[in-house]
DNA sequence: AACACTTCTTGACCATCGTCAAGAAAAATA
DNA sequence: TATTTTTCTTGACGATGGTCAAGAAGTGTT
């Protein structure tokens, strides 16, 4: 049995179970914490339907052509949403502590994904199969809110990006994400931020050295 | 009393009541059957939940600074969502029949709303405020359904233009849109489809005229 | 420490894009 | 229909960005 296997409630007699370790599970609860209040037993109800799976740097979440059927909780680190185009890997987005990851069109619609996600450091995710989802809304309707509020903030989160693309330059699109998301800038490679701001890894650093001799 | 005065259930009694148009609804109503059906008295609710308003051609629909408390649906026209910055206009989206419309963010948290939403055509709403969505909500739960498939739907749109902007060059949107949303480049001037593919409108007529030549 | 690999920077060159300006075409208005 | 206004196109030119290539800096591995 390879290590990491994801856990899944079909399959539970054969997978090796991968025991939750409360502090990820706790940093879960903190974000459902700011908009609902959980029982015991619905804490108890969400622990059952969630597993944990470690990555290392670098290593595939999830890969396009697969048809989505979990979600994730990012709890450590740091993974990105890319596009394979002829060739070349685009990245799209970036998921850190806190978020949740999910390929949208193919997990609502079952289709095929394009997306691919990918652990940029050691990462550990929260892993919500499509069926133990099914079961713990059953159990705990009150988790809905949850998942309208994290769809709500990732609609208004890609419209800002979207705005961003409309109304401003390159250079004033890095200077907002330094403001907003510096962090990004120690934590992943600068070619993945460039293509995230649409631009190429060497417009990226001259664009870095243009606003440092501005200073 | 202005013409195509907002009804609004607080000053109900000083407002100009704008009756439902019947046809107006069952587009509406056509939306929603896709996904759950409703009984006559729900139907009831709904229409008692909603108004209609007509918008002149370029008449502004909603304008930045102001909260957000309504959520229109188009059932004829087109209107635009654009960004004023420092001095010219952005369109960031186009919405036609069948769509929703609503500045999540503002609508969402209540603090002002960045966003312009105009008329490009002579168009008409549907419009919901929030405290008739409240009551319509209560009355009909399962609506909730809808407002989370049009949620989904239109974050799926926004990361689908995201990948095009990180992914794609001006000229390969601009076939893109020719075939997904031709109908725009007669509905809408070109300058505001330019802007909305991250381009000048001198750009787009270059590209339009390139393109042409290569076939 | 030595090596390999990845990432980042820099230069050169060309392609694309934005801006300004002028005029043509189309649409709205009188 | 005539006139005004808006929209679209085209040219010129400068700014910005992409690509290729080389090398420097930084990381990780043995």
């Amino acid at each position: 049995m390879p290590k990491n296997t994801i856990f899944n409630p079909v399959t539970r007699l054969y997978a090796t179970w991968q025991p939750y370790n409360s502090t990820k599970m706790e940093q879960l609860l903190e974000t459902i914490k700011l908009y609902i209040s959980l029982s015991p037993q619905e804490i108890q109800s969400l622990y059952e339907a969630v597993q944990q799976k470690s990555f290392g740097k670098n290593e595939l979440i999830f890969t396009e052509g697969k048809v989505a059927d979990e979600i994730y909780f990012v709890t450590k680190g740091c993974a990105r949403l890319f596009y394979e185009v002829n060739g070349n890997d685009k990245t799209a987005f970036f998921y850190t502590e806190g978020q949740f990851i999910c390929a949208g069109e193919s997990y609502t619609y079952n289709i095929p994904a394009i997306e691919n996600y990918q652990a940029v450091e050691p990462t550990e995710l929260l892993i919500f199969t499509k069926s133990a989802i099914e079961i713990l809304l059953q159990k705990v309707p009150k988790l809905e809110v949850i998942a309208r509020i994290a769809t709500e903030n990732e609609l208004i989160t890609c419209q800002k990006v979207i705005a961003s693309f409309v109304t401003k330059s390159a250079e004033e699109r890095y200077l907002d994400l330094l403001n907003t998301q510096g962090q990004l800038f120690q934590r992943v490679p600068q070619h993945y931020i460039a293509s995230f701001l649409g631009i190429s890894p060497e417009t990226l650093s001259r664009i870095k050295t243009r606003v440092l001799q501005k200073e």
